[in-house]
RNA sequence: GUGAUUGUAGCUCAGUUGGUUAGAGCGCCUGGUUGUGGUCCAGGAGGCCGCGGGUUCAAAUCCCGUCUUUCACCCCA
C-alpha cells in the first residue's frame, strides 16, 4: 500500500469486497424503487463537450471554474469529465424534441471533480439522480422528494433531514439579488472576506454563510420568499402542503440557496449528522436549463453513493450483511477426484449453488479450513474411494456431522 | 487553490535522546502420524521503514523536496 504504483489517482478508491456489496444493494433497491415509479435508466458519455457544462452549470460558478477537469483532446477540442449529471441528461432529453421534453430518468454514474479531498468528497464519486422533465408543476416536485424519502428508506437510512426552500423564478432572483446588495451594503465591511467577495459574485450565498457574523446579520434580513411575486410564494407553499398531505415531513430552511445557476423555484438539501463537514447527502431542485433555442424545464435530485454509506455505516448498516455466504465447497483427495469434483461444480454451479473448490492438490487439512472461512454451509468430500463406489461425504459444517450419500443425490 | 495532518509486514500499530541482524497482535502458510474446518500448541514465510535528495562515522528516527492519507476552508454529491 505504500507504493504508490499500485495506488489510485489521489482523491479516486477501488471498490472492492466486502464494501462493494453495500454499492450493489444501493444500487439495486435504487433501480427498483426508481422502475416502479416509472424512470427509466440513461447512461450518458463521461465525456462532454466543456460548452454542456458551462452553458447549463453556470459559467461563473466554482464547479466550472475551478472544479472540472477540462481539457483539449487531440483534435483540440475542448473538452470535459461530466462533474455532475444533470447537464449530459438534459442534453440527451433535449435531442429527443417534445418526447424529451416530458421524461422521467434515473442514472447511477461516475463524475468527477478535481478538488481536494476530504471527508465525503471524492474527485470521482458517484451520484444516484433522476430528472423529471415538463412544465413546472409543485406536484412534481413533490413528488420527486417523496420518491428521494422513500429511497432512504429502502435503503434502511435514518436519522436525515430534509430541508427545503424556493429561490423563485429568474426574474425572482433578479430582484432578491437587487434587494440583498441593497441592504447589505451598509454592513458590507462586518461581512467576512469571502461574503464581500460574494456580495459581487453571487449574493444568495452570503445567506449560508457559516460565518457567525454573517449568519447574524443574514438572520437581520428579511425571507428570501418575501422579494418573491405571489405566484412562487404559493408554488412553494403547494409543495410544502403536498408534502405534509404524503406524510413526508420537510423542513422550511430560509437559507437554503444551493450553488448551480440552473436552479429556479424549488430548491431541497437532505442532511445526515454523520457526515461532518460536508453534510449533505443529496441536493435537489427544480431547474430551467438553456440548450440550444430552448430552455428545458425539470426537477430533479443527486445522491452520493460514499455519503450515504457513510450515513448507513452510523445507522449500523454494514456491507458484510450483503455478502454473499452459504453454499457448497467441494474438497478433493487425489488427482482423478479433483476432475471429477470439476465436473461436480459445474453441475451444482448451473444450478445455482454458490460452490467453490481448490483447484491445487492441498492438503485436506487445507481444504477444510479454506472451506470455512468461506463461510459454505456444506462440504462435499470425494476421494479414489467414493469415485469407486459412486458416493461422496457430505459435511455440514455447522453441526459438524456428515453422511454417505450418493452421488446422484448431490444433484437434485 | 489555502491551512493543518499522515505514511514502518496483507491489516492495526510499537520502535525510547539518531547507534548492532526493524518488532508485536491479527491474518497467511506448514505441522501436531494414515482422508476432516472453526479452539489450542509448535514452527515458518513476508518489510526499497512512501519516494528522491541532504546532514552524519552512523538515519525508520534530523533537514529539504515530492507523492499520498486524513481533516478544515472554498464549493458541492
Amino acid at each position: 500500500m505504500a507504493s504508490h504504483e499500485f495506488q489510485p489517482l489521489q482523491g479516486m478508491s477501488d471498490i472492492h469486497a466486502p464494501e462493494i456489496y453495500l454499492w450493489r444493494m444501493i444500487e439495486e433497491r435504487a433501480r427498483t424503487l426508481f422502475n416502479s415509479y416509472g424512470y427509466e435508466e440513461l447512461r450518458t458519455p463521461s465525456l462532454e463537450k466543456l460548452s454542456v457544462f458551462k452553458r447549463s452549470i453556470g459559467d461563473a460558478t466554482d464547479v466550472v471554474q475551478k472544479e472540472m477537469y477540462a481539457f483539449k483532446d487531440r483534435g483540440d477540442r475542448e473538452l470535459a469529465l461530466r462533474p455532475e449529471g444533470t447537464a449530459g441528461t438534459i442534453r440527451h432529453l433535449a435531442g429527443l424534441g417534445e418526447e424529451g421534453l416530458n421524461s422521467r430518468v434515473f442514472y447511477i454514474a461516475p463524475m468527477f471533480r478535481c478538488e481536494r479531498p476530504q471527508a465525503g468528497r471524492k474527485r470521482q464519486f458517484h451520484p444516484v439522480g433522476v430528472e423529471a422533465t415538463g412544465v413546472p408543476n409543485p406536484l412534481a416536485d413533490a413528488e420527486c422528494i417523496a420518491l428521494q424519502q422513500n429511497l432512504l428508506e429502502a435503503w434502511g437510512l435514518t436519522g436525515s433531514t430534509i430541508k427545503i426552500n424556493s429561490r423563485g423564478t429568474k426574474e425572482d432572483q433578479k430582484l432578491i439579488a437587487e434587494n440583498l446588495r441593497e441592504l447589505l451594503e451598509p454592513v458590507r465591511s462586518d461581512l467576512c472576506e469571502d461574503c464581500q467577495r460574494r456580495m459581487d459574485e453571487n449574493v444568495l450565498r452570503v445567506i449560508d454563510c457559516k460565518n457567525p457574523t454573517c449568519k447574524e446579520i443574514a438572520a437581520t434580513l428579511p425571507e428570501m420568499r418575501s422579494f418573491m411575486t405571489q405566484e412562487s410564494q404559493d408554488y412553494l407553499n403547494t409543495v410544502i402542503e403536498t408534502l405534509s398531505e404524503m406524510g413526508v415531513a420537510v423542513e422550511y430552511d430560509r437559507s437554503l440557496v444551493r450553488g448551480l445557476d440552473y436552479y429556479v423555484n424549488t430548491v431541497w438539501e437532505i442532511t445526515h449528522g454523520a457526515l461532518g463537514s460536508q453534510n449533505s447527502i443529496a441536493g435537489g431542485g427544480r431547474y430551467e436549463i438553456a440548450l440550444g433555442k430552448k430552455g428545458v424545464p425539470g426537477v430533479g435530485f443527486a445522491m452520493g453513493i460514499e455519503r450515504v454509506i457513510t450515513s448507513l455505516e452510523a445507522c449500523g448498516i454494514t456491507a458484510e450483511q450483503f455478502a454473499p455466504k452459504g453454499g457448497t465447497w467441494l474438497v478433493s483427495l487425489g488427482a482423478d477426484a479433483l476432475i471429477e469434483n470439476m465436473k461436480l461444480a459445474r453441475e451444482l454451479r448451473n444450478q445455482g449453488v454458490r460452490c467453490g473448490m481448490e483447484l491445487a492438490a492441498k492438503s485436506m487439512k487445507a481444504q477444510m479450513r479454506k472451506a470455512n472461512r468461506e463461510g459454505v454451509e456444506r462440504v462435499i468430500i470425494r476421494g479414489d474411494e467414493e469415485i469407486a463406489k459412486g458416493t461422496v461425504i457430505v459435511k455440514d459444517m455447522a453441526e459438524g456431522s456428515q453422511e454417505e450419500i450418493n452421488l446422484r443425490d448431490v444433484i437434485v
